[in-house]
DNA sequence: TATTGCTTACGAAAATAATCGTATCAATGG
DNA sequence: CCATTGATACGATTATTTTCGTAAGCAATA
């Protein structure tokens, strides 16, 4: 049982995440370069942590060939999920629904973006 | 200028400010003992961070007594935005919309917890 | 007054996260 | 064949966060 799965994190573990979640897979060089265009640091931090991501369980690599290619090992989906509960119960008090209202209130929503929130608004309100 | 703005709490600061919220304010024990129902540290360690919070300008201070009284510096508001922003970056691509998807449909909501929030969009969908 | 109990101050250790330097290996081109 | 380039491994350093130990002040009270 791979039991990576409450693993949480950390920031720049995220960072790298993202990269990959985007990408789907990245070389280390691949990751680095993206990296770099908003944060120094050196090419072998960025394979360091790649390193200990892998130790972790957070990704996945091919190390069959001598450049090796990482995957991501966790979800994005989940890794929102994880986050979000976290947040919810630190920040608004376990509500969820004080967030939500928070998130809408707070940021900008175009006509058509409200119309999708609309939609699953009412599945939910259906049940 | 109060600078102190953007300064970001850590995870265990966050912790000691939602007793503050809370409680409105507090003295170093109120605060540990609250903390110490789900998590064991010390009552230095309390001390010890809120003088840290204090010196950081997320906390106010009643000092004219022996036992202080701490106050939060920082809105629970002001707070949520800046991890909802953060968190939005990190996770969610950017997009606040998708945040609020994916609290919808992944979290428990009332009815009428449901109502309020369509009484927001409604209001959104106006303007 | 001396003791006890509760307080703050504060340096420093422990734990965690991020960064880097250096060794080493493999492929390639001269 | 050897120098160069680009890759991994990994120990060690630095930075940040959390934790604690100890000293010292003050007030109530035995």
């Amino acid at each position: 049982m791979a039991t990576s799965k409450n693993i949480k994190p950390t920031e720049s573990e995220i960072e790298i995440l993202r990269v990959l979640w985007d990408k789907g897979k990245a070389t280390v060089r691949e990751v680095h370069e993206i990296l770099s265009t908003h944060k120094d640091a050196g090419y072998t931090t960025t394979l360091k942590l790649l390193q200990i991501m892998f130790e972790k369980g957070l990704v996945k690599r091919d190390d069959s060939i001598k450049t090796h290619i990482y995957f991501a090992n966790v979800s994005k989906e989940i890794t929102q999920k994880q986050f979000m509960g976290k947040m919810i119960n630190s920040l608004f008090s376990g509500s969820s629904t004080q967030l939500v209202m928070q998130a809408l209130g707070n940021h900008q929503h175009s006509k058509e973006e409200l119309e999708e929130i609309q939609q699953l608004l009412n599945n939910l309100k259906k049940k």
